[in-house]
DNA sequence: GTTTGTCAACCGTCCGGTCGGTATAGTTGC
DNA sequence: GCAACTATACCGACCGGACGGTTGACAAAC
């Protein structure tokens, strides 16, 4: 379909190879050298672009967060209207399928646990974004409270997925779903 | 009530030192030399009890393994009977005060971190904790997937809390946790 | 001819791990 | 009772390698 895409540029090959090795390798893979080897440049050349590591790192998460924030979005539009759409949205994003086993977001991770790892501070713009996700959510029209409980749900299938602390099958998967749906019923718990 | 208590033993003191460190400074300050100070013993002397770095990461998370899960049965324990028990202990475990700021925790997650910075394998002891909270939450009476909901709820804003991607205040908080006890009533979405 | 992008060689530091040694407390043989 | 030996606990100098970052050179582009 795009397979006559240009060749991305210097910066760009060296943020794919710098994730491309956190996530295959782990943090403690992620050296300048190794960088710069798997984009095929010399270290020099990465160093011109990224001038310390923690650039190298800082775009690394600038990039993830784009990245999430127009996921996020792309779900949201795809989402029918209701009054609950946001809500829905995160359940959506959560559960549905091509996103569940995505090596993308086992990528993300790695890349947020790598920053994370080398100074809290980096996760600024991931911490953006979910902010930003958390005041949609509050506009739904639901009892307080509901959609932060499917929001942390979700953070917590993810994280649960990343660290490897549980896994489960498709039916506890439908399940949760199932319960978390009840909650974003609009008329759920009204007075 | 308990000044009275007895030393401990260098290698638990290297383990307190350990954790001190990696809680207080991050994972790239823990270095042997730096934790054989803290513990107010040579590199030698640390490596004499932990004969290499990964020992001495695999003797904290083991201790942290034993830790949480003797907390867990302690908030357990002091949950009265009810039909979705432990699905309440977990409850009780993610809201109730102390343990939401303690300090504990933080440290918790830093030493989680650390052992999964090292090598994810590591984190094979608390893994076991949690599929055993696992087995008995599907032992209680609750429509199936509630009591996921709710561990993954209470993981989520766990996690959350560690990497600092939200902070709730209390009325969100309870808001929330309203949300999750409506999961938790028996009776929920019986047919 | 200067700017832009790239390179290879090199430096200083830090860190995990090794090693030879010391001190104290048993244990054994006589 | 004591010498010889062993085990336990600990010390700190040192080694080798890795890693982040510097430097100076060089070629193509403008």
């Amino acid at each position: 379909m795009l397979d006559r895409a240009p060749p991305p540029d210097a910066p760009t090959r060296i943020l794919d190879a710098a994730e491309r090795i956190v996530q295959a390798r782990g943090v403690t893979a992620l050296t300048l050298e190794a960088a710069a080897r798997e984009a095929g440049v010399s270290k020099g050349g990465l160093l011109y672009h990224f001038a310390y590591k923690e650039a190298l790192l800082a775009g690394m998460l600038n990039r993830l967060a784009d990245g999430v924030a127009a996921e996020f979005e792309a779900v949201l539009d795809a989402q029918p209207p209701h009054p609950a759409r946001t809500t829905r949205a995160i359940l959506a994003w959560t559960f549905d399928d091509p996103h569940m086993v995505c090596e993308q977001h086992q990528r993300a991770a790695a890349v947020f646990l790598a920053a994370f790892h080398h100074d809290p501070a980096l996760l600024d713009p991931i911490r953006r974004v979910f902010a930003h996700i958390r005041d949609r959510l509050r506009q739904d029209a639901l009892p307080p409270g509901h959609g932060l409980a499917i929001m942390a749900a979700g953070d917590g299938l993810f994280m649960g997925r990343i660290f490897g602390m549980y896994t489960m099958d498709a039916d506890e998967l439908a399940a949760m779903r199932a319960a978390l749906e009840r909650l974003a019923e609009p008329q759920a718990g009204a007075p």
